[in-house]
DNA sequence: CTAGTAATTTAGCCTCGGCTAAACTTTATA
DNA sequence: TATAAAGTTTAGCCGAGGCTAAATTACTAG
């Protein structure tokens, strides 16, 4: 139904959204110039799948939303799919999900997901939307943000940066994980946090990507 | 490396070849008009995948026959794999592996063929290609020539046909499966076959579909 | 051997999704 | 508030891969 090329772009308008967004921001995100991203919003435009305010950005429609939803509800299937069959690492799923996404049918997407028991969450703890686009609230906060000495459980870290998941794969940090901050150096926001027995430092820019809950 | 069409136009040369491939012929399996083959054959011919002899016909190079049979790897590879981990019926697996084939990485293919323990043949029996191309020795035999009263093995049945493999399915036809002629219908070839403990006829052109071997 | 038919190629057009360069808004700053 | 800078759009180009219609080549039958 839908071209490789426009599942990419609505995906990236309803990952920097849901605020408009500018041409500059989605073509970064898309790796195309401008002139390309403001091209392809016009062709959104046109198929009801994006509103757009010329020169002050893009927005996807109710149409577009659920379109992009289904994209990512592909793309993270496949990343727990992709994980739990063949054990990939959690650093090589996303890139492998990428292209595959956009090759999944209606009818493989349904047999995965009920061979994976209908999951809620992907290997990097992130939702997974339902076949209808239902995705539940989101109620896990930044580690960068959350109070000292108190319990923590890792509930996401980010899909798309090799380095920084392989640097937190070799620390021990992913989703289901207990941690505590125990100090937090104020000069630069970067914390200190006791993993399993060891004590590690994460910089506040890598802190602010991994999402915590305070249930165990 | 290589686009979706350029993956499919030397697929479909591979399975029609090894003779020249006439343009009609490749148009009517890729679903495309002679006029588009001539002009994808003549860019393939650039890109030293293909040979072409004006109104003669086309065939693959060397260059070209290691990349269809890589594509051909990624297919049955892809069908073995979805039929061990999702339980797909084999008549639904060649659709599925027809688009995910082109989004295959190498870093996956090599993933997948270690699961399943380096597989030969994929659930329909096709030989699955090594992954430099290598393609084993085929002495596999046509059910529709083989002789009566001898005992023989199911190899091969199509992949491509829901309705003959949906068919062959229903009968309990499919690779491992033992089974004799009885008799052969002189008039139109059609053959009259013991399977298990019942007796069901094959037509002529479905017989010949089916590949077989003698060993047990 | 020649005419008619079938297969193939060429010519010319289209859409998609890129690009660069230039023009036009909007925003920020002096 | 004028103007420079930044962001956005327009104009025009390109290649891939389709299409139709017309021209060309090959094959076949009389």
């Amino acid at each position: 139904m839908y071209s490789v090329a426009v599942e990419d772009y609505l995906k990236s308008l309803w990952k920097l959204g849901p605020k408009n967004v500018g041409t500059q921001e989605l073509a970064d995100n898309l790796d195309v110039t401008p002139a390309s991203a403001t091209k392809m919003i016009l062709r959104l435009t046109e198929r009801g799948l994006v509103d757009h305010i010329p020169y002050k950005g893009a927005s996807l429609t109710k149409k577009g939303e659920l379109e992009a939803l289904s994209v990512v509800r592909r793309h993270r299937l496949l990343e727990t799919f992709l994980s739990q069959t063949l054990g990939l690492g959690r650093e090589q799923l996303h890139e492998e999900a990428e292209k595959l996404e956009h090759a999944l049918s209606k009818n493989l997407e349904n047999s995965i997901a009920e061979y994976l028991g209908y999951p809620k969450r992907d290997p990097h703890g992130h939702p997974i939307p339902g076949p209808n686009g239902e995705l539940y609230n989101e109620t896990d906060l930044p580690l960068s943000d959350s109070p000292l000495n108190v319990s923590l459980t890792v509930m996401q870290v980010p899909d798309d940066d090799f380095n920084i998941l392989s640097w937190l794969e070799k620390n021990g940090i992913h989703p289901g994980v207990q941690l505590e901050i125990i100090s937090r150096d104020d000069f630069d926001g970067g914390i200190n946090v006791i993993i399993g027995n060891r004590k590690i430092r994460i910089s506040s820019s890598i802190a602010s990507l991994v999402q915590i809950s305070f249930e165990d």
